[in-house]
DNA sequence: TCTCTATAAATTGTATACGATATTTTAGTA
DNA sequence: TACTAAAATATCGTATACAATTTATAGAGA
């Protein structure tokens, strides 16, 4: 792997996993001295993790991890409540006992993770499950976009997410496995939309102070 | 509208019209030249271009226009054909006659640049008339993803496409803003669905020589 | 004439330099 | 003390420099 993409992986991994919340300011001298290479290759993965919206650079004031706005949460959850649920039956097609096996060790990973509290490796587990499903699906592009958002969608849970429940209170991944081990294509379709649905559901956008405060209405009386 | 975004559109501008074709190569230095700045807003923007997947960039050997895959080709076509239908009924949501008007309007500049042989102006117009569409359904997450796959797509009848047929010779564009003004969703979700998979078939994917040459066969008796 | 090799030219990768802009600190004044 | 202004500091944007690598060229030998 080379350096760039090393570089990316571990900020994208600090930001997924809630190390680098959304606001934080991530100044390139820093960075650079943290990981030994110059200006010059932390901006270049800077400006990558920009057009992938996990961080916003504003001109001459530099990078900070994303907050995502109450309108692209939505966006985002909206877009794989569309997409994802269609992947099914190209998923099935490719469905053997070999594939069951992996995805079912990774639920399990995925349970105890979350069970043991392990915040980052349970982020993880559900961003790959979803992300690996989709790639068997065949497309790469479409794989592809649904690995961004799904990355996109842990940065979400960060800044909207109930504390606690990373990933979904509404049953398990392996639910999903028994229906796809059964070739239900209809239940599984229909499960992955309630699944991301639910999801979508429990994300508080309520006030939260999106980003302007009105003090002339907040002092009035 | 920022220097970098203006030399990333010129470039862009260039690869979908097909100025640029398919294996060119973008030196650093002439283009900084063109383009009067140093190499390092030029990396800037070929960096992005990679990323987007309009060109390739090889260690050590710079930057070309992206020559996509048969399989890439398929996959940002199925891409689209699952995607785009669905938007109907968002964007019938926000169908009125004004909208109605507009991409009329764009339809028959669409067609008049076709049977004028406008090239260039004919693949933009194709572009923005799905794009536009897509972004109607109020969803910018997905909108921009359609965005880039109408790009890809001009790319990929560059390499792909049977020559004067930038489009579709499936009807017009037209077609379907009837069906929109009828409110007819069920019918506008599947003149999408036909116009994006005769799109998909016309592509000439036969032999065309793709990435490796086997010899050892080619001259075996 | 062809092929191989050595040299030269072109091109990219990365670091650094320096001016421009933003932010913070400090000092001064009401 | 509170507020403003100015200086100092931090940070970014862009150009340039130089090493590393690839590609093109030229010449020698078969």
């Amino acid at each position: 792997m080379s350096n760039d993409e090393n570089i990316y992986r571990q900020i994208l991994k600090a930001i997924v996993e809630h190390q680098l919340p959304p606001g934080a300011r991530l100044p390139e001298d820093r960075l650079s001295e943290a990981f030994g290479v110059s200006r010059t290759g932390i901006r270049k993965v800077l400006q990558r993790l920009a057009l992938e919206h996990f961080v916003v650079i504003e001109k001459n004031k530099g990078a900070q991890v994303n907050h995502p706005s109450k309108a692209e949460a939505l966006e985002v959850l909206d877009s794989r409540i569309l997409i994802e649920p269609q992947l099914i039956p190209a998923v099935l097609s490719h469905w053997n006992s070999a594939q069951s096996q992996h995805f079912r060790t990774m639920a399990i990973e995925e349970k105890r993770a979350e069970e043991s509290n392990q915040l980052a490796d349970s982020i993880q587990l559900t961003a790959r499950f979803h992300y690996e499903l989709a790639t068997l699906s065949g497309n790469k592009v479409l794989a592809s976009f649904i690995e961004q958002l799904c990355y996109r969608s842990s940065l979400i849970l960060a800044a909207y997410g109930t504390r606690g429940s990373v990933g979904c209170d509404c049953g398990e991944h392996s639910e999903l496995l028994d229906l796809l081990d059964q070739g239900n294509a209809d239940k599984a379709q229909n499960w992955m939309s309630h699944h991301l649905k639910h999801i979508k559901s429990s994300l508080i956008l309520e006030s939260k102070s999106e980003e302007h405060i009105d003090f002339q209405q907040l002092f009035s009386r």
